[in-house]
DNA sequence: TGATATATAGACCATTTGGTCCATATATCG
DNA sequence: CGATATATGGACCAAATGGTCTATATATCA
């Protein structure tokens, strides 16, 4: 009900006539986050988000709804944030192998000290929560194909510059690169130092690249 | 306390003189685990607990002491399993291929459908806990170098054999197929078909062995 | 049999959980 | 100004949390 007051207004476009948001949504949710990304979902209690959100349990629930839809929203910017990332690292207009080994740096980056062991909020909501939460299922499913699909193009980018060798199927070598890199964030728990992760990671592309 | 009162009867081996034992604790732990494994550490709540081991309240908590200790209970019965079937697969008498092929095929079989979605009692728990619970990330930590150190000597020995491609170093492989395996269970919980996952694992051996 | 030790069900506990509600303050618009 | 709409802190809530304790039953040994 909320939700179609909210709709109405933003389709007729009248002003607000009350007291307008005074905080900024976006920079809550990013908050929320981050305090979802250290903890995880079971773990993260609502004054935990409070004091991140320095929102009152009104304000948190009005503007929310609930601990989960939040949750849903902190998930759904992490998303986008890796979307971004790797619309940019693997564009089309950039070299291929250029673009795969500017993308596995960056999880060599985030997999190494203090954001290693943080981990990655998409691979830890996956194990604790995709089983049983549908709304999590698709997302990461959803994740998981369209980073697959970039992945795989990069590949046969790089294969039509025959930067590939010989007996290398992109799709294969897509889904391959995509375990590691899933896995890389496991291992990173343990805060293995920068220099292997990148060595690992330069090794398993230079098995498919020429 | 207690636990000085049993070491000292187990060393003097004194028969007990109350009412023994009627349950089987090792049987306790295995349901116990079971339910962490479906449902993570925070998501498991005592009568999940007294519901799998069906013992009450009182009898779990004098025989484990607390959830807590349980559950490092139940990871330990976990990695163990692991580790028996690790060096069954990876046992220097085999032939350090078939071995390689056949450790792979087991993370694959565990990737797919109902095990798949089900998850990785390991990796779960690595998320969730290892960055704030130590005794889980000393645990998770061991665990990979012995992995580690596995997998290398399988390659190695491979290597001895003449069987690994040109410019393949253990190591490498090894800290790569690690990757990729904790990564397939990441990946799992979107329950992939098993051929696609059992095809890139191949495809994955295929680029260090010929 | 009697002493010892354990098992069990369930009462009980303080704390924490996610979530609702309300009185009050305040910012905007007509 | 007056109407409207939002923000806020905190009181409040039922349920669930992990954990303790006790009375009672029972299995073993000497």
């Amino acid at each position: 009900m909320v939700y179609i007051s909210i709709m109405s207004r933003q389709t007729t476009m009248q002003a607000p006539r009350g007291r307008p948001r005074s905080f900024d949504m976006d920079a809550a949710v990013g908050r929320a986050m981050n305090v979802f990304w250290s903890r995880g979902y079971h773990a993260t209690a609502l004054p935990d988000l409070l004091r991140a959100t320095k929102l009152s349990r009104g304000s948190l629930y009005a503007a929310f709804g609930d601990k989960h839809s939040l949750f849903l929203r902190a998930l759904d910017r992490y998303i986008a944030d890796a979307l971004t990332r790797m619309d940019d690292e693997l564009d089309p207009r950039r070299d291929p192998v250029d673009g795969l080994r500017a993308y596995l740096a960056g999880y060599v980056e985030r997999a190494c000290g203090a954001n290693g062991r943080r981990g990655c909020l998409l691979v830890a909501t996956a194990m604790e929560l995709a089983g049983q939460d549908a709304e999590v299922g698709r997302r990461f499913a959803s994740f998981f194909k369209t980073m697959e699909t970039r992945v795989a193009d990069a590949f046969s980018r790089a294969e039509r510059a025959g930067k590939l060798s010989a007996g290398v199927e992109p799709s294969s070598a897509a889904r391959i690169v995509i375990c590691f890199l899933w896995g890389l964030r496991v291992v990173a728990k343990t805060a293995p130092a920068r220099a292997t992760s990148q060595a690992t990671a330069d090794a398993l592309l230079d098995r498919f690249l020429r």
